[in-house]
DNA sequence: GCCCAGGGATGCG
DNA sequence: CGCATCCATGGG
């Protein structure tokens, strides 16, 4: 993979550590659009165009040194990759998804995302965002920003509640009038234990959601996310039918270690993918 | 009609 | 601590 920045634009040729579709489809960002070979990912009140072919990925936008961080392009997946393939169980999942690259997203926004996505799928998901986004973000043109705190906090229960929240709606509330930017500021220097432990006193957010705000908003990589496509993976791995996901959190990131986020993205893609059981 | 979706809060022992 | 139950909503 060879990495050139050009005006406005990150060229990448031989891509092969990084593939477009994959990295967003697999569930740790609900802010694009795909059409054919090219799409558009929104992140805060930035935009990137990225178009593709079998040889070469360009990432168009303003903001090059950001995208060049949300993509993580400064990491090789090589290696990592070739570490978790000397596990047998994962080494199917590696290879499904090896042009899966782990997104460096806003803290804030993926706080309020993931608190979305608790008990509920990624198309509803990413409506209740969309809704957030045009009612309360800047008009950023042809798209809506992000709404950062300030402006959300303008927003009611029945707001929340119409954007599709559901029983969400009084929790995501109570936490957005709750929080301050310092809040979020200060997660950005706190050790992990301490992240964590501040993230799941908010309302709304428990281990799973913490956890994946750690690793797409916080740069985390030894957390395990447990949803329930990883509660089917661990069933499988150990031949069991347990439903204990602080018990399979706990195991499962005993055994990838600091490579857990990475572990625990190329499973969840290739089981929900192939809908495993 | 039931089941499921990137779960969490609450109450009870 | 572990465990059961409830929770809006839309698609399959």
């Amino acid at each position: 993979m060879k990495i050139d920045f050009k005006q406005n634009k990150i060229e990448i040729t031989n891509p092969q550590d990084f593939d477009v579709l994959q990295t967003l489809s697999c569930g740790q960002i609900f802010r694009y659009t795909i059409d054919g070979n090219s799409a558009v990912v929104y992140s805060q009140n930035r935009k990137a165009i990225l178009t593709w072919d079998n040889d070469k990925i360009e990432i168009e936008t303003k903001d090059i040194n950001y995208f060049y961080n949300f993509f993580d392009l400064s990491t090789d997946y090589s290696k990592i990759k070739a570490q978790l393939k000397k596990d047998k169980f994962l080494s199917k999942a590696v290879d499904y998804g090896s042009g899966i690259r782990i997104i460096n997203n806003d803290t804030y926004e993926m706080l309020i995302s993931f608190m979305i996505s608790a008990n509920n799928n990624i198309g509803r998901i990413k409506k209740s965002i969309e809704y957030l986004c045009s009612r309360f973000g800047d008009n950023c043109g042809n798209y809506y920003a992000f709404p950062t705190l300030s402006q959300l906090k303008r927003a009611s229960v029945q707001d929340f509640r119409t954007a599709g929240l559901g029983y969400r709606a009084e929790q995501m509330f109570e936490t957005v009038q709750r929080l301050t930017e310092q809040d979020i500021e200060n997660l950005k220097s706190m050790s992990s234990d301490e992240q964590f432990k501040f993230l799941v006193s908010l309302k709304g957010v428990g281990e799973k959601v913490a956890n994946c705000i750690m690793l797409f908003g916080l740069g985390v990589k030894n957390v395990f996310p447990v949803d329930t496509w990883i509660n089917k993976v661990y069933n499988r791995l150990t031949n069991t039918t347990t439903t204990d996901r602080k018990k399979i959190t706990r195991e499962l990131t005993a055994r990838y270690g600091k490579l857990s986020g990475y572990a625990q993205q190329y499973f969840f893609y290739y089981f929900r993918d192939n809908k495993l059981n």
